[in-house]
DNA sequence: ACAACGATGTAACATATGTAACATAAACCT
DNA sequence: AGGTTTATGTTACATATGTTACATCGTTGT
């Protein structure tokens, strides 16, 4: 039998026949340490999953409001988990629920992604669709440091979950210098690309803080750079590697020129431009893609909620 | 605070951030006793769901082979359930797993519906949309013996899930002679009404046997009928009330022209025709309806399908 | 073929959950 | 207001689940 199989099987006759662990297992001629692995494995591989058929007045109330105060096109509140390390999984089971809907209601052609934690827990939690008219994008270059939250893992990854087709950008984010940026994207095969990522329906992206919490911050940023530096120079966070101000700007530094992403104005014609992130360090750059209207449609935690509101 | 709230915060808690029954009575000022008791309401009454986000090979397989036996629009197996009790249950979580998606996606004008146990099981597993320009009307009359399975509490419960509008049918399921129903059905309130049945997009319906344990044997049947006599005129099972052979024809039967709810004729015109049963005592019917195309999208237990399919 | 590593079985144990018994408080009915 | 019924708190207990420790088996790599 198929491991997908006996995870859907085992889980199953637990949760809706009720059986428990050890008659399971004799049931289907395994251990019942078996059975408790494979039961844990299925609610975290997302198999099994767990839904609310209610939100939260509270986060209701605040979609309401974020949604009016910024212009937004929608807003998602998750609750916000007293345990920092569950804030990625949350905001991700959130915006999977929302990329799920908006997926089978409005079937856009195409979607851009960027990368990062919160959207790697977006496709743990993604429902199986069969989209394979869709073609997922990455919207700009990634990290050489391989991880899973790399942008490969998680545009393919985000693909299959949806049967999509899936569409790599084979590039760092930042080049060595701006003329070493221009050298490449006045390439052909990168000028089409680029064009493709900015006709996308929908991108789908997180931001990023200016610290040492940030990954891009830890293995992206070029030789000699640092966040103090981005700091100095008025950076509150970044979002598809363009570092940007209070306001949503982008600071007038070199690193901005160096970023193999789209301009920003390009970005804004993108109809539905969703960005999911959370958490306290992530307050200022929250406030200011949904401040400048380069978010039109916000994914957060209740927390950070409220403090973008105030 | 309202209790739907409580039961969504306490399996929060619960199912997203691990916590235990104990620390969530702290949290929230409640016993350990409520929090238990506050969960498993919270799973009994479609609060928080659990689902799969597979389907069993064997299922996809039966689901293939009648879909191509009965030239079917489409078909669901649910697995068998070892306790005949779940049965209901299970069929009805299948059935409100289709229902959610074709609403969603297909966006129908008006859906008709039956009444009976998986009905009613189909209403606690919906999902909640909010369709306030679909109108849920029943398409036959009921059962005057009260009961949360009657058509109004069918009918009404399915509205609400999906917030929609709600149309009764306030007749019994059969008058007390075929001169009676004529001259119910020649007012024009339920012409009317009856036009309005059979232009429904969607039909959602059970079958029932010939047995003590059919509700309508049991209470709906006029003085003097019985499941022997409708027996020996060969009937297998009803739908919408009228007793069918195993071909799937009406039984030539004095309460057949009693009986309150669409001709065949009429309702083999509406599009989709749902019809949603299954265990031992159904296959017959079940393999009727199926066979003469009275229905065109079936939903059964993965017994039930094979053997029809035998 | 052998060694190393990972997966799984077995048995035990800690803790979490589900439930029962009884008392008390709250709600309902007359 | 008083009596009855239902809901809930407290405590205890049975059982189910989650995890650990160690042994054994299966797989992988050289």
């Amino acid at each position: 039998m198929e491991h997908r199989e006996l995870m859907v099987r085992a889980a199953w006759l637990y949760h809706v026949e009720g059986l428990t662990q050890q008659q399971i297992a004799e049931r289907m001629n395994i251990t019942r340490r078996r059975v408790n692995e494979i039961l844990s494995e299925a609610l975290e591989t997302g198999v099994v999953r767990i839904s609310f058929d209610s939100a939260l007045s509270e986060s209701v109330e605040l979609e309401v409001k974020l949604r009016k105060r910024f212009a937004l096109r929608d807003a998602v509140v998750v609750p916000t988990p007293n345990e920092t390390a569950l804030l990625h999984s949350v905001l991700g089971r959130g915006a999977a629920g929302f990329l799920g809907r908006l997926i089978q209601t409005q079937k856009p052609a195409s979607i851009g992604i960027g990368w990062g934690s919160t959207l790697r827990e977006t496709i743990q939690h993604m429902p199986s669709l069969n989209e394979p008219q869709i073609k997922v994008r990455s919207m700009m270059g990634g990290l050489t440091h391989g991880s899973e939250i790399n942008t490969f893992e998680i545009v393919r990854g985000f693909a299959q979950a949806i049967s999509a087709q899936c569409r790599y950008f084979a590039a760092p984010i930042y080049a060595e210098s701006p003329e070493s940026r221009e050298a490449i994207i006045s390439q052909t095969v990168f000028q089409r690309t680029f064009r493709q990522i900015c006709d996308v329906d929908v991108a789908y992206l997180s931001v990023g803080d200016v610290s040492q919490q940030s990954l891009q911050v830890r293995y992206g940023l070029p030789e000699g750079m640092s966040e103090e530096i981005l700091q100095k120079a008025g950076a509150v966070g970044d979002l598809m590697g363009r570092y940007l101000n209070a306001s949503g700007q982008e600071i007038d530094h070199l690193l901005n020129r160096q970023v193999l992403s789209p301009e920003l104005d390009d970005f804004r014609r993108i109809g539905c431009r969703i960005v999911a992130s959370g958490g306290a360090h992530k307050h200022k750059i929250l406030h200011a893609v949904a401040q400048s209207g380069l978010a039109n449609i916000l994914i957060t935690d209740a927390d950070s909620a409220r403090a973008i509101l105030a």
